[in-house]
Parts: C-alpha cells; sequence; structure tokens
DNA sequence: ACCTATCATTGGTGCTCACCTATCATGCGA
DNA sequence: TCGCATGATAGGTGAGCACCAATGATAGGT
C-alpha cells in the first residue's frame, strides 16, 4: 500500500508573484462566500444588490446596473430573483413611467444581515491565520488597491 | 445633452467586507495577468506547469496533477500547448513506461521570464498605490493567508 | 500467468459569466 | 406631432473552467 505522499508545494515562482497570491487567496474567498450564499439559493451579484440599495436608497434599475457594472439584462434577473422571496419591490417611477425603481424590503434587510454574518464567517476562517491587528492591515491595504482598481487600462 | 453622470460609488457595506476585497481585487489582478499571457497565447495553467519545472524539476503528468491541483486529463492539454512551441519535452520514463516525464527546455525556461516579467508588471500595476513597504507587507500577509487556505472545508 | 491498479490520453458535459441583440413602452426635443 | 433616445425586458451566445467516463498500455503483486 504505497503511502502516495506526492509534493503538493506549491511553486515559489508563483507565490512570489503578489498577482498569483490575491487570485488564489480572491478565489477562494469568492468561493467560499459564494457556497454559504447559495444555500440561501442567493448569489453575489444578489447580495450587491442588497447592499447598494441599503446603502444608497431606491434605485432605478439603470442605476444599479451603472453603480455595479453589470449588464442591465442581468439586473433584470437579479432583481426577478430578489422580488422572489420579497426582498425587494419594483415600482413605476411616477415621474418617468418607462424606469422601475427598486427598493428594499424589511425582509430585505434581514436577509442582507444574514448575509454579511455569513461574509463576516468567511473572513474569519480565510484570514484565521492572521490577528487583528494584521487583519485591519490587510483590509486597508486592499481598500487602497481596490480604490486605484478603475484606472488599471483606462487612466 | 444630459452629462449622464450616475453615482458609481460601490456600496460601502461590500467594500467593509475583507473577502469582497479579496475577491475583487484577486479577479482584477487574474484577468491583467491572463489579459498579457494571451498576447502570447497562453494561459495561466500554463505558466503554473513551466514554474513547477523550473522549481522542482522534470515532473510525471501525475506529479504535475497533485502538485498543481489540476485534473490529469487537463494536463495532457495544457502539456501539448506546450509541448507546440517546444517549451517544454515529453520522454518516457524508462523505470516505468507508463509514465511520461515532462522536462523544461531552455525555450521554455526563457518563456517563464518574459511571463514573469509580465506578471511583475501587472503587479506595479495593481499595487500602484501602495509603497514599496506596504507591497511587501501585502505580500508577507497574503503569503500567509494563502498557505492557511487548505485546511478551508477540511481542517 | 492472471488480475488489478496506475498512468496517459481522448472526448465530452455542465456550469457560470459576461455580453449582445431585438422588442416594446415611454419621454422629450425639434 | 414626428422622430429619436432611453429604460426594461426576453432571449440567446460564446468563452473559460472544472469535472467525468472510457480506452489502451504498462506494472506489480499473488
Amino acid at each position: 500500500m504505497p503511502m502516495d505522499a506526492l509534493d503538493r508545494t506549491t511553486p515559489p515562482t508563483l507565490t512570489g508573484l503578489t498577482p498569483y497570491l490575491l487570485s488564489r487567496t480572491g478565489k477562494a474567498a469568492r468561493g467560499a462566500l459564494a457556497a454559504r450564499l447559495a444555500e440561501q439559493g442567493l448569489r453575489l451579484w444578489h447580495m450587491a444588490v442588497l447592499a447598494a440599495l441599503a446603502d444608497f436608497g431606491p434605485h432605478a434599475q439603470r442605476e444599479l446596473a451603472v453603480r455595479l457594472s453589470i449588464d442591465p439584462s442581468d439586473v433584470v434577473k437579479v432583481v426577478d430573483e430578489l422580488a422572489g422571496p420579497g426582498y425587494v419591490e419594483r415600482a413605476r417611477d411616477p415621474g418617468d413611467r418607462r424606469r422601475v425603481v427598486v427598493t428594499l424590503t424589511p425582509a430585505g434587510r434581514t436577509a442582507l444581515a444574514g448575509l454579511s454574518d455569513q461574509a463576516a464567517a468567511v473572513r474569519d476562517a480565510v484570514l484565521a491565520p492572521l490577528d487583528p491587528a494584521e487583519r485591519a492591515t490587510l483590509h486597508a491595504l486592499l481598500s487602497r488597491v481596490f480604490a486605484g482598481l478603475d484606472g488599471l487600462s483606462t487612466p
């Protein structure tokens, strides 16, 4: 019975590259979070829409599309799925009847709180090797990197 | 002519979550790197295989599969595409003729160096907001997070 | 010598994403 | 009032990815 102890070490040439580490840790974080949301029948975009509504109030669907950099036709589908469980409500804008204004319901707000808890749990799992101060440092650095992402190919 | 100045601010509820930042920055880094590699007809797995061969010497294809956590059948395809331009060579293992040993060629080593340069350029672009000391800190923190990723769902 | 496990290989499948087009209703300026 | 732009919606497409099944060759134990 050969113990099959093959070397699983990741090549240092890769781990020495910050983009590689970002990619891998990002993928792990995304996957873990998506798995949790999937348990409640939701995906990442659903959480993003709920968060946008919670933070900035009601949006026309086009506004959601712009804010989240998502295709307008995909906003329709996401809002459809959020309206199903009653997390959001659609209403025609009386001032411009082409627009559909999406509003967060109390149930939606509760759901978002639950999702945030899930995200916190994922954070604790992924950042387990770091102490609180280090986690704060990492978050601050990532925030600045994230803020600079806009002007990557479009300066 | 309406200036169409819609709010593009990302919801703070999201940016306050480290997993979200990790996911976004990771995706950006991955995308930028993939775009560069694509210019040379390669994808991320090609670079990973070249790096594994450079760091640990010749591998049987099964060893590559285990090390990189990739399906054996996908290793075949990646090695096919690397053998095309002559970046790697295949040879039957004389000691076990089922095995195919993959070896890095000088051309492959040169190619890997070029890819590493591309990765460095991506790093500089993505981490532009950070000074050298901060980049080092980020890299060190990510390294530790990455090292802890194995035991996420399998403790 | 036989039976089973391992390895490489081929070919295919399902999923998720991001994106694109066409259609219809509405608003607004010429 | 006509013509064009905008918003929402329905539906489709293609790339990338991870994964799976079947096949043929070879090893190795009993």
